[in-house]
DNA sequence: AATAGTTTCATACAATTGTTTGAAACGCAA
DNA sequence: TTGCGTTTCAAACAATTGTATGAAACTATT
């Protein structure tokens, strides 16, 4: 048994360089030093390089799903089985920035590790992505449970849209600093949980206020 | 001059490639075999590998980013100087949103690249992208004109939203298609623009409706 | 036709990549 | 201690990468 300690060096180390280069440009032989460990050592304990990032991926994965059905579970059981709508996509988006934006020293490897893995998709993460749509399915028909007037296809829409948000806003958000001169604070979590899920929420709920709005939906065919 | 045949021919290569497989895994080997070209012709031509993204890169953006202020220039004209919130965001979100979506056959390998470009951040284009916020300041700037009350940062978050809408939807259509079991429609454009723009703009303009809906600000401390 | 400049080409180069190898070091039961 | 399975290590390997070279093929001016 021994605690594998260089099994785990290994994946710490191959953690923190891909959350913050990026696959592309971590080699294995960058990961090994960071562990401190002898090069061979990946393929000993792992097979392969995409073997490694696709244990990497897997753990990680059950592990932020895991976290964000537990506040799914939590927000229903305090709704009585009927979660808010606000609730429901607040446990969808909020593990992740929680994990991704704040003070620097305070985010988690794992998020930002899972951001790059959605981003820069590479084979054996791509593999594996299939499961996390069964995932998502399932805070779609939480979804339905909070809303169920509102058509199925409103609500994916409403879902991605989410997601969109708090991973744009993770990926890019330099640059919302840079253009808004500072003014937009990424530091303030929760203040941006609040905007991500009061943008999805509205785009969900608003539908019988659209006709008040001025919003003008778009002429589709002349 | 001899219209430069080979340079434009791996200039065309290269960013079908680079549109569908990414920078990471498109070598120069696959630029000049799929351009019918030497593969010494790219370092004559263009210096080395870094130079030819660039300049692609730049000549895309440039192309883009004039399509965007065209479509606001024609809607501030249409509306006397002051154009429609939703008719600047969909400036903003619509050029992308048409080059990449819809039939197959009718994508653009430009804006394609676009978004490859934005996710996979190589050096040569990370160090130019600097400008484009530049280019986005004009449409913030429109858009204050056009919601003289909304405060600055609300403005920059709307316009940072729609971006996230706008690129998310590009890069996870597929996975929204599998989710939605093909109920969400992403052929149709001008209904995704649509969505993406009334998200947005909801976000900007239902602050006043925000106590009357259900949506519940998350309580920053206890 | 002869020449000078440009472009193409096959080939080679040096560097980097993931992976393999076989011996050494280790842990531990007999 | 002996022996055996596991783990580590330095070194090498084969493949792939971007780039450089120098001769050949072209183009166009004289």
């Amino acid at each position: 048994m021994a605690t594998d300690q260089t099994r785990t060096a290994i994946l710490i180390a191959a953690e923190r360089l891909y959350a913050e280069r990026g696959f592309s440009d971590v080699t294995l032989r960058d990961i090994v030093a960071e562990a401190n460990v002898n090069l061979a050592a990946v393929n000993y304990h792992f097979g392969s390089k995409d073997e490694l990032i696709a244990e990497l991926f897997v753990t990680r994965s059950i592990a932020l799903n895991r976290e964000r059905l537990r506040e799914l579970r939590e927000a229903e059981d305090a709704g009585g089985g009927r979660a808010d709508i606000s609730d429901i996509l607040r446990a969808l988006v909020g593990p992740i920035l929680r994990g991704c934006l704040g003070p620097e020293n305070q985010r988690s490897a794992v998020a930002q590790f899972m951001i790059r893995a959605s981003i820069e998709s590479v084979p054996p993460i791509r593999r594996i992505k299939t499961k996390e749509i069964d995932h998502l399915r399932k805070f779609a028909s939480a979804m339905q449970r909070a809303l169920p007037d509102s058509s199925e296809v409103d609500l994916f829409w409403g879902l991605h849209f989410a997601l969109a948000m708090a991973h744009h806003t993770i990926r890019e958000s330099e640059r919302l600093t840079k253009l808004s001169d500072g003014q937009c604070d990424l530091d303030d979590v929760e203040d941006v949980i609040a905007r991500v899920v009061r943008g999805a929420v509205l785009g969900l709920t608003a539908r019988d206020q659209a006709a008040k709005s001025k919003v003008k939906i778009a002429a589709r065919s002349p």
